[in-house]
DNA sequence: CCTGTGGCGTAACGGTGTTTAGTGCCAAAA
DNA sequence: TTTTGGCACTAAACACCGTTACGCCACAGG
C-alpha cells in the first residue's frame, strides 16, 4: 500500500502533453483501437500530425499513456473494494468491481490487456509492467486476507489468486469475443455461479482427494 | 461427432486461391498479425497485390481462411485425445492437448481467440462461430463423461466446461501478454498446478458449503 | 477465326506513421 | 531596443497500407 502512490506519481508534462492525451483518451474510448490514428488525433485538436511529435515521440507512447491511465482508473475502482469491513467483503466487492470495469469499461479492459506487439511496442516500459504487478499484488492481498479469516483453503496466496484472476479474465474475454450468446445480465450471472463452482471444486471429494495427494502435496506439507 | 465433418468440408477452391492460403498461412505464421498484409502476400506469391483480388475478396477472408485453418489444426489436435481408453484420460489428454497448441503455436491460439474487429470484420462468418461452437461442443462432452464417471460433480456440463475453459484459457492469455516471467516449463508445472486447484476448489469446506447453497442450489435441486 | 473471359499489371485514391526542412512567434539576453 | 534563440507549428515528402478502375494478353469455346 505504500509503495501505490510511487508508482503512479507521473513526470510533470507540458500543458500541451496533457492536452493532447486528454484528447486521445476521448478517442481511443470513442473509436477503438483500430479507429485511433495520430491524424485523427491532430485533426480533433487543431493541429497536423507531425506536431504531435514534439510531445511524444510516436503513438506507441501515446498509447502507453492512455495505458497508464488506463490502469490508474483500474485501480481507483477496485480500491474502493478495502473500505469494506470484512475481508470476505473485500474479496466480494473487488471481485464485483472487476466485473464492472470489464463490463462497463470494455476498451479500456482490453488496453490493459492487450500485449505489447498491439500498441506497436517490443516490450511494455517498466512502470506499466509494475502497474500490473501492482494489480497481481492487490489480489494476492486479498487472497492472504482471507486465507487468514478460513475462508480460502490454505495455500501459496500468489498462486490461488492466479488461479482466481485467469478464471475471471478467461470468462471476461470469452464474453467480450462475443462467445457466450448471451446479454449482460446472463453473463452476471453465469459468472457469479462460475465463481462459486471455482471456490467449492469441481471435481468430486474422492478425486478431488487424490489430485490433491499428487499435485499439491509440497504446498501443503509446505503450510502445515 | 456426426455433425462434425459437415463442419469442415470446404466448397473447392480454384489451384490459385489454394496457392494464396498457404502463402498467407506461411506469412502470417512468421510474421504474426502486425506484419500481415495483402502487398507482402502478393510479393511472396510473384504477384501484385490487385491480383490476389480476383481469388479473394478481401484482406479479412484471407485472414477469415486462415483462422479456419487454425480452428482445423486445433480440432485434430485436440480429437487425437479421444484415443485414450478411460472418460479421465480422454479429459487430460484433451487438456494437454490444449496446452500444447497453445504454447506450440502460438499465433495460431491468438487468432482463433481474436475478436472479429482484429481482423476488421463486423461479425465473423457463421462456419466459424460454428467451429467456435463445436470445440466447446468437445469440452461439454469431455465434463459430461467425467461426471458421468464419478470424477466431476454432477451439474450442468455446459456451465461446468465454461468454469474449466475460461480457467485454462485465462491462464494461457496472461501468460502469452508476458504476465508471468517465468519459462515455459514453469508455465506448464503452474498450469498443471492451477488445474488441480480448480478441480479441489479454493474455498475452504465450511465456506464452499455456504457459497453452494447460495449459488448452485437451483442446479443442484435439478439433478438431485 | 473470332470472341469472351479469366488472370494479371499499372496507375491511382485515400489512408497510415514518421522525418525533414522551413516558418513565425515570443521571451530572454545583449 | 535590438538581437538571438528556442519552441511549436506547417508543408512536403517517404514508405508503407487496402482497395478500385482500367487496360492488356493469352487461352478456350463456339
Amino acid at each position: 500500500m505504500t509503495i501505490f502512490p510511487a508508482l503512479f506519481t507521473v513526470f510533470t508534462m507540458s500543458d500541451q502533453r496533457e492536452t493532447i492525451l486528454a484528447a486521445a483518451i476521448e478517442l481511443y474510448l470513442r473509436e477503438g483501437f483500430e479507429g485511433f490514428s495520430m491524424r485523427k488525433l491532430g485533426r480533433e485538436l487543431g493541429v497536423t500530425a507531425p506536431a504531435l511529435y514534439r510531445h511524444y515521440e510516436g503513438k506507441e507512447h501515446v498509447l502507453a499513456e492512455i495505458m497508464r491511465e488506463a490502469h490508474r482508473t483500474f485501480m481507483s475502482t477496485i480500491y474502493r473494494a478495502l473500505e469494506a469491513p470484512t475481508a470476505l467483503d473485500r474479496f466480494f466487492r473487488a471481485g464485483e468491481g472487476y466485473l464492472d470495469f470489464s463490463l462497463g469499461h470494455p476498451r479500456w479492459y482490453a488496453l490493459m490487456f492487450s500485449g505489447p506487439a498491439q500498441i506497436g511496442m517490443e516490450k511494455f516500459p517498466e512502470d506499466i509492467e509494475a502497474m500490473g504487478a501492482a494489480i497481481h499484488q492487490f489480489w494476492i492481498d486479498r487472497v492472504r486476507e482471507c486465507m487468514d479469516a478460513g475462508i480460502l483453503k490454505e495455500g501459496d496466496p500468489v498462486q490461488t489468486s492466479l488461479t482466481l484472476w485467469a478464471h475471471a479474465h478467461g470468462l471476461v474475454e470469452l464474453y467480450h469475443r462475443g462467445h457466450f450468446q448471451i446479454d449482460v445480465t446472463q453473463f452476471r450471472a453465469l459468472f457469479e455461479a462460475s465463481g462459486a463452482r471455482l471456490m467449492s471444486g469441481v471435481a468430486t471429494e474422492a478425486f478431488a482427494e487424490e489430485l490433491a495427494q499428487k499435485y499439491l502435496n509440497a504446498e501443503a506439507a509446505l503450510n502445515a
